[in-house]
Order: structure tokens, then sequence, then C-alpha cells
DNA sequence: GCCGTTTTCGGCCCGACTGTTTTCAGTCG
């Protein structure tokens, strides 16, 4: 049982606590267990083995043992005796926005409504007016968010929500009167995938704000309005919500907008307990005294703790780091000295030639590239001769030129199914950079696929292991393959996992990032483009990896050319005396 | 159900907007 089931089953019971009316704290108390959960970068699994599950906040003695149950046997009797309690149509209605516990609660008790169809029934037979508080205008909001509710597409990628974000933030920047513009939310926590925008807006005149907002491209429809919120939809789907601040409170709110929800409530407890108030305009002492808000900054010192980058407020540990002072220093796009992944028009699904790779490569201050065509399995790609050719090509290009960006030679090689390289040893041998990556047989159980990969790693010739975990997001879930071991393997052959920072990637993920980190593999962050312009990509890895705790200490690439070379250098020395040791079991 | 530099019991983050009311419950973030 993964991480994430054990997650849903907690904040299932939540939503099953709260229909039948149960301690709302209680319901607060599994959710946030749910949330934490869902966050952990180690599988619960192995935190009840070590004796870490308890260490863990939000998690106590009575959901620890129900996570102990989970495991063994799938599910757990509090989970199961509030199931038994609860048609099965019931939950869904729940997830439509606008309807709460207490309306689906009513539904399903007093009118006897159980499901989606049901609901809509009730909404347009007018039956629904029957319950207190139901009028015409909250049955027909029902039916619209039901409508909305099956069309839209969930959550959407974090390359296109930052696209959103920025043009709505040009608007909101030219209105007359705004100080300041940003986006908050998942957006700047820099999560993989975004549900809806938060942007906030610095200014002592709202009127024209709002007005410019609701006036927008795009916008189908405008769900609330008020002087200092609101919500609008855009055709797409995608909802976007604006909160509209003083100056003053511009960090306050900042804070605030930009969560976690968890994090926020910790740091509000936190407040408590030091006898201030902390809210969306600053932070208050008993006597209700302002003690400041402008700056996000404020907040934090006032509840005596360092700046907590934005990308850690998860309540996953951050805040007892800080107490701690034990704060990673997150790395920066600026730490990147260069790319390890990047092909040419030898692939046959890349657009590029070498000197458009050059200039761009140039333009974005890159160190060095690393040239990583595909290898002969994939259509068109380098055999041993083509690949040798290529590499004095580019060892020449790079005489030429002399300056920035170096050129590496280097190869995309295919892991074949039973691990072995699509490349001969000795034609990698001689390559700057070697990236090894799985391109076919992703179904293969998680057994062979960690044998596979830790068989490539073990080869002795491999740099760094690309896009280790096959996911494209939105399209194609990680293979099964068992990361510990990888890491393993990666550690004693001396090579890096790939953080590829292709948008529809990134992978590896946050969370194993931070495990990668834990045992000791170092990550190289590489764009894998097809195309210059997607050199670019980079900051979308350096998002991750922030949000996985990597500081310029755990990536390859923040290296400067001279010691990259000696370190891939080195390694293929040191790997292929594991390799004569363990000779037989990896040729 | 969780948690503790006020507490092992008794608290538990805080405010805005909407619709239905005529003072506020419900929902959301």
């Amino acid at each position: 049982m993964e991480n994430a089931d054990v997650a849903r089953l907690l904040s299932e019971t939540g939503d099953l606590l709260e229909l039948t009316a149960g301690n709302a704290f209680k319901v607060r108390a599994y959710r946030q267990a749910a949330q934490v959960v869902d966050t952990l970068p180690n599988p619960v699994a192995e935190l009840i083995r070590t004796g870490g599950l308890s260490e863990v906040p939000t998690i106590g003695p009575r959901i620890a043992e129900h996570i102990g149950e989970m495991l063994e046997r799938g599910d757990f009797d509090e989970h199961e005796r509030l199931a038994a309690r609860v048609p099965a149509g019931v939950l869904p209605m729940l997830a439509v926005p606008g309807l709460g516990p207490k309306t689906t609660a009513a539904l399903w008790k007093k009118l006897h409504v159980v499901g989606v169809a049901a609901l809509e029934d009730a909404c347009r037979s007018g039956r629904i007016l029957d319950l207190p508080r139901m009028g015409r205008k909250r049955a027909e909001s029902i039916l619209e968010a039901i409508g909305g509710h099956l069309a839209r597409e969930g959550r959407i990628p974090l390359h296109r929500a930052i696209a959103h974000a920025e043009r709505f933030l040009d608007i909101l920047r030219s209105v007359p009167g705004v100080v300041a513009a940003e986006a908050a939310g998942s957006v700047r926590r820099r999560r993989e995938t975004v549900g809806d925008l938060d942007l906030l807006v610095a200014t002592l005149d709202p009127d024209p704000v709002v007005r410019a907002f609701t006036k927008a491209r795009d916008v189908a429809t405008v769900l609330a309005k008020g002087p200092t919120r609101c919500t609008v939809r855009l055709k797409g789907g995608l909802q976007i919500d604006l909160r509209v601040v003083s100056p003053s409170s511009f960090g306050a709110a900042l804070h605030y907008f930009t969560g976690s929800k968890t994090h926020n409530i910790a740091l509000r407890t936190r407040a408590v307990r030091l006898g201030l108030k902390l809210n969306e305009y600053g932070v208050f002492d008993r006597r209700g005294r302002r003690l400041g808000g402008a700056r996000e900054e404020d907040v934090f010192r006032a509840v005596g703790l360092p700046f907590i980058p934005a990308e850690l407020r998860e309540g996953a540990g951050e805040i007892e780091a800080a107490e701690k002072g034990r704060l990673p220093r997150l790395l920066e796009e600026e730490d990147l000295q260069g790319d390890l992944h990047v092909h040419s028009r030898a692939s046959s699904d890349a657009r590029s030639t070498l000197p458009e790779l050059l200039a761009e490569g140039r333009r974005l201050g890159r160190g060095y590239l690393a040239i990583t065509d595909h290898s002969r399995s994939r259509p068109l790609g380098l055999d041993d001769e083509h690949l040798a050719r290529q590499a004095a090509a580019i060892r020449e290009l790079d005489r030429r030129h002399g300056g920035r960006p170096r050129l590496l030679t280097g190869v995309e090689v295919d892991i074949l199914r039973d691990g072995s390289l699509d490349l001969a040893p000795d034609a990698l041998a001689g390559l700057d950079c070697v990236v090894a990556s799985v391109h076919s047989h992703f179904k293969d159980s998680a057994a062979r696929m960690t044998d596979r990969l830790a068989t490539a790693l073990r080869s002795g010739v491999v740099h760094v292991l690309g896009h280790p975990s096959g996911r494209q997001i939105g399209h194609r879930d990680a293979y099964g393959f068992d990361l510990a071991r990888v890491l393993d393997a990666a550690r004693e052959a001396g090579a890096a996992l790939e953080l590829n920072a292709q948008p529809d990637r990134l992978d590896l993920n946050d969370k194993n990032c931070r495990l990668a980190k834990e045992a000791g593999v170092p990550v190289a962050i590489s764009s894998d483009a097809h195309l210059a312009s997607q050199l670019a990509n980079l900051r979308y890895g350096v998002f991750v990896a922030r949000r996985g705790w990597l500081e310029k200490g755990d990536v390859l690439n923040t290296l400067p050319v001279a010691e990259l070379r000696r370190r891939l250098g080195s390694r293929g020395a040191r790997s292929s005396g594991k390799t004569r040791a363990h000779k037989g079991v990896t040729t």
C-alpha cells in the first residue's frame, strides 16, 4: 500500500465522519494526517519498521494504529464501520463544489438523495427546495456546479498554470494604484500540478483592480465578487481567486494565501501559543496592536522562525527544521552551471542544430551542454560508428568555437529489457556523459524493472540514469520499481539520478529527490531539450529540486566544467573497479 | 484524534462571500 492510498483512506474517513456528524476536530485530525502522509518522502511502511512514524506531526497513536492495520489488510476498522453507515453514492456528492457536509447529509438523510445523478434530479424537480435555507439560486448554482464538476479536467500542469498567472499578473500590475501583484497558492509553492490559481494584489484602491480582473479576456463566469475577494472561471475551466489587500498587509496576505493549509494552521497555532494573532492582515499582539505584515518575513519573525521558502511549506517537517536552524539552503537556478541531457538533430525527434543549441546555451549563460542523442534502438538512433563520428565532430566544434558553453560528448543510451545497454561498452567509454534511460517495456513487473535499472547502473559506464520513473504527467504513470535499491546501485556505481526538467516529466519528483539526497546520491537536473528553446526548461527542474529540499551540493551540474569532467571521469574509473569486482554479474 | 515554555485535559486558525434570511449558517480557502 502506497502513501497515496493510506492518505486517501484517512481523508475519506474524515469525510465519512463529517457526514455522520462526528466531532469536527476529529474530522480535521484525519484530514491533516492524510495531507501529511501524502507529502511524506518515505513510505509509511518503512517509517513503521524504523519506528519513525510516531515522530511525524499530526500522527498520534490512534492513527498510527490505523495505518498499521491498513498496511496489513488494506483497510481499517474505523473506516469500515463508518463506510457501512453511509451509502456509496453520498461521498461523490460531497465533491461537488458548493456542497458541503451539512447540505450533503441533509440531502441524503431527509430527502434520500444518493448519488450525483439523483442530486441533479432533485435540483431540476425542485424537490431540493424542501431543505432549510435552500432557495432557487442555490439549486441553480448546484446544477451549474455539477455540470462543471463533471466536465472539468482536474488539475493543470505547473508550467501552464504559471503561464496563466503571468498573463493575469501583467493585467493586474498595469492597473493604476497597484503596488504589487504576485501569484500565491500552489503555483508559488511550485507543486507539479495546480488545481486553481491564487493571485494577490496590494493597492489602496480595489475597485479598478476587481473590474479589470473580471473583464479580462477568457473569463467565462464570475463566481464571487467582493471588495477584497473575487473568483472567476476561465473558458477552459480554470478557476482563479483574486485577493486584494492594502500594501501594509501584503506580506501577511502573501504568506497566508501561499499556504499550504497545514503549514498555515501550524504557524497560527504557534502564534496563539505566543499570545499573538496571525491573519491575512498582519501579526497582532494580545491588545490587538499590529506588529507587522507588510513583508512576509514579518510573519516568520513574529513567531520566532527564520524565513521558510514557499516550496517547503507543506507541513512536511519544515517548521521543525526551521526551529532547529536546519533549513536547507535551497538550490537557485543560477547555481546550475550546465546541462547534461540535450538532443540535437541527430535524434529523429529533435530539431535544433549544434550551432543553434550553442547560441541558445550562450544566451542562457550555460557553462556546458552535453549532447546526448538517442542510441540505435530508437528510430534512426546512433550506432557505435555514428556515435564515434558525432563525438569527433562535437570535439572539433567545441575546439573551434572555444568559449562558453563548452560542448561535451555524450549519448542517451537505451536500457534494454534485460538491463544491458544498447551500445557496446567500448563505444560509451570515451564519452564525457552517458545518460542511460528506459524507453520500452514499461509494464514489466516492479522486481524486473528494479533489476533492469540496477544492472544498467552496474555496467560501470553510466553517469546519469535518465528520467528514472518514466512517468509523463497526465499521460503515463511511473512504472513500478524499488527506488531504494536503485539508489543503492547508483551510489555504489558513483552515478547520478536525473531530474528531467521537461514540464510533463519532472522525474525524479520532489519526494524522490528528497530520498536521493538522504541516500547520498547526486541529482542531475537536465532539460532533455529536443529544441534549443527547451534549454530554458531547467527552471522547472529547479522548482522540483527546491520542493525536494535539494541544495547546491546535492546537484551534479552545479559543478563548473573542469570539476565536472574530473567527477565524471573518476566515476568511470571507480565504478569500472566495481564492475571488475562483480564480473559476470553485469555483462 | 492530536497536542503541550500556561495544560496529560481541554482546547483546537481565521476571515470573506453567498443566499437566505432579518441575524446567520454554510462553504470555501
